[in-house]
DNA sequence: AACCTGGTGCCTATTACATCA
DNA sequence: TTTGATGTAATAGGCACCAGG
């Protein structure tokens, strides 16, 4: 039957799974991504022929909007050198950082003695100067270089990541801290996956747009083929014993005897069914 | 062996400064 | 000159993992 190439469509099943998790903006939930795969959005879309199916996982999500709030943080002091612009939040501060919290006491920690004797060093002459009566309570920001930018970048290029060892060698070439290489990095890392986001998203608006069209398509063609079948009397004619009826898309098959041949009318239903029988999740009726 | 604790690294969310249109 | 938008350095807090006790 020359239907028989569009009959399976018409019990075609198309799905579109949108899970996507935001995080309540109140009370942020981390979810822990193996350092090993740092990809947290999965889409599966497979072939319109296929069963399409899928799959969105959006981690956060959160496009952080800056309210701008006053927040009394410990001073810091910047010195803007050109081709090293070098930053003193911390090596004003951590003389006077307390360990009263955990936080704190992390960043405490990420200071290693070597970054303070550096960072004392380096910055011991332009502190004062710049502790001026309103930069001490001010944190001031550090504006990479260009070669600054450029060299980083190329170090990400090859590994999103570094150990202790990369980031101190890193960290002596910039003429940073370390920890503001690691800073770097994970905000690189952090735009990296929101662009991917983003891109993701734009690719996911166009498979829901398609598979919209396709489904209304398919939708069309089962009406269709509903009237067709009622304009067709022989069907009626069919042994009520030989007939099992697809309680979701109420087609009708003849499965009793076992013999379905091509040219029985209802193979097309049944095949069709059973095509996507072989994923469970594709069809919401047992009885298919 | 199971548990606890401290250290570490990474993540997400957010803040806040710098720059630009 | 002011101002809103944008980019991004920096901070905060949480989780997972590991080593040592």
């Amino acid at each position: 039957m020359g239907i028989d190439g569009d009959a399976s469509n018409t019990a075609l099943l198309l799905r579109l799974g949108l899970s996507s998790t935001v995080d309540s903006p109140s009370k942020p939930h981390n979810y822990h991504i193996p350092n090993k795969n740092p990809s947290f959005l999965k889409l599966e879309a497979t072939s319109f022929d296929d069963e399409p199916s899928l799959t969105l996982g959006l981690s956060g999500g959160a496009l952080a909007t800056a309210t701008q709030k006053t927040d009394v943080k410990p001073a810091s002091a910047a010195s803007a050198g050109d081709l090293h612009p070098q930053p003193q939040a911390s090596s004003v501060t951590v003389s006077a950082v307390s360990s009263f919290s955990s936080g704190k006491a992390k960043r405490e920690r990420e200071l290693s003695s070597e970054e303070l004797m550096e960072v004392e060093k380096k910055n011991n002459s332009s502190r004062l100067s710049d502790e001026d009566e309103e930069g001490v309570n001010g944190r001031k920001k550090l504006r990479l270089s260009k070669q600054q930018s450029a060299l980083l970048e190329e170090s990400f290029k090859q590994h999103s990541t570094l150990n202790p060892k990369q980031k101190q060698a890193l960290a002596r070439q910039l003429n940073l801290k370390p920890r503001q290489v690691e800073v770097w990095f994970q905000n690189r890392r952090a735009r990296t996956k929101l662009k991917q986001t983003e891109v993701d998203c734009e690719l996911l608006k166009k498979c829901c747009e398609t598979l919209t069209d396709e489904n209304r398509r398919l939708q069309k063609e089962i009406q269709e083929l509903k009237a067709l079948k009622l304009a067709q009397p022989f069907y009626m004619h069919m042994q009520a014993a030989t007939l099992t009826m697809c309680p979701s898309c109420e087609i009708t098959s003849g499965v009793a005897d076992g013999k379905r041949s091509s040219n029985n009318p209802f193979s097309m239903a049944s095949k069709t069914h059973h095509f996507y029988n072989n994923n469970p999740l594709s069809n919401p009726s047992a009885a298919c």
